[in-house]
DNA sequence: AAAGCGGGGGC
DNA sequence: GCCCCAGCTTT
């Protein structure tokens, strides 16, 4: 290192100043709770899908305290499209324990902080830096690509011994002053310059000492996931209409795909649809349409998703089931959801409402 | 069509 | 500790 050299966070530091993103809605008004939503919904999405969502959530949640005293229907509701919905039970669950096991206040350490259900070492290092002054390194995906590639990191960072280097170096690079900015410069150098496929390395600041530049290998970095053949399911999901158009939604189990979200009733493809249907609603159909099937696909396997519609001439479910509101809704597509729905669902639903 | 994303939980 | 799980967007 020569004496004009800067150190890493200098370097990145300064490009931040120039080029940065310092106008997203959760870099104002800058509290640990605003942080913490974002950083949860940036986990899974990009930051212009986000937007909206944060400025919904907010609005309707502005404090912890709002999203303890929440309902979790209404929680995933605010979700919906978002995915992974297990993090909008976790994001509920963590906020009542704030108000139980910390007065409301967030507690104030990188150790604490990754007790709260779905806050692993990165959210907490993220939060702590950004939203307390704590000097803490993340390691988002952003940031993996980004040291993956400037020290040449070899291996895909789902194994633990590339995970740990990635720490180390992670923890190397974080600087004792402007914790917060760094945070951010990584996150947005990820975002806008080191991107997964065509980096814009011409525009970097750290493309004279980048090992992986130097190389022309960039896109090798970091290593890919070994990959599996999905295997593939399939079901069918009965779309019951009643005499008001109201559609039957069935509430799903807390775990599992769309844990705790609405969907419709579903059968195996060789399941009896009259059976079923005479099941929910006591009635026996014999008219079906079936739609043409589509592919949804999840990270581990493929389900073929074949709608069926039908009419039911009664609102009212058969007496063996348990009754309207707990497990069970007539949902009105007119009215404007306050429910968790699963993407196809939502997809469905529009197209049932233009058919009627 | 495939890759990628951060953390939880089961073994 | 390792491996599987989860849902959507981007490429």
């Amino acid at each position: 290192m020569t004496h004009s050299d800067k150190t890493f966070s200098e370097q990145v530091l300064k490009w931040f100043d120039q080029h940065g993103r310092k106008h997203l809605p959760w870099q104002q008004n800058i509290t640990p709770y605003r942080v913490w939503i974002s950083e949860i919904m940036l986990q899974q999405t990009q930051v212009t899908t986000v937007i909206p969502y944060f400025e919904r959530f907010m609005a309707s949640f502005p404090a912890v305290a709002d999203l303890a005293s929440a309902s979790e229907d209404d929680v995933l509701h605010h979700w919906s499209g978002l995915g992974y919905y297990s993090r909008a039970r976790n994001l509920h669950k963590a906020a009542r324990m704030i108000l139980e096991n910390y007065a409301g206040e967030f507690p104030k350490s990188v150790e604490q902080l990754q007790q709260l259900p779905g806050i692993g070492r990165s959210t907490a290092g993220a939060i702590a830096s950004i939203s307390m002054g704590i000097r803490a390194p993340i390691l988002d995906g952003n940031v993996k690509r980004v040291l993956a590639r400037y020290r040449a990191v070899e291996g895909w960072p789902g194994q633990s011994a590339v995970a740990r280097q990635l720490w180390a170096i992670a923890e190397e690079y974080t600087p004792q002053k402007r914790g917060a900015g760094y945070t951010q410069a990584m996150m947005d150098l990820g975002a806008m310059v080191c991107t997964r496929s065509k980096p814009s390395c011409l525009i970097c600041p750290l493309k004279d000492s980048c090992i992986a530049h130097q190389m022309g290998e960039e896109t090798r970095y970091p290593g890919s996931k070994p990959k599996k053949t999905k295997p593939e399911r399939a079901v069918k999901m009965l779309m019951i209409i009643n005499q008001n158009g109201e559609v039957l939604l069935e509430k799903r189990p807390p775990t599992g795909v769309w844990g705790g979200l609405w969907g419709f009733p579903e059968i195996q493809p060789d399941g009896n649809l009259s059976e079923k249907a005479l099941q929910l609603t006591g009635i026996d159909i014999i008219e079906f349409e079936e739609w043409d099937s589509f592919r949804h696909t999840f990270s581990h396997y493929h389900l073929d998703i074949t709608p069926v519609k039908t009419f039911a001439n009664s609102s009212k479910l058969h007496s063996c089931q348990v009754q309207e509101g707990d497990h069970w809704h007539w949902f009105q597509p007119d009215t404007p959801s306050q429910l968790g729905l699963a993407a196809p669902v939502t997809r469905l639903l529009k197209k049932i409402k233009q058919s009627l």
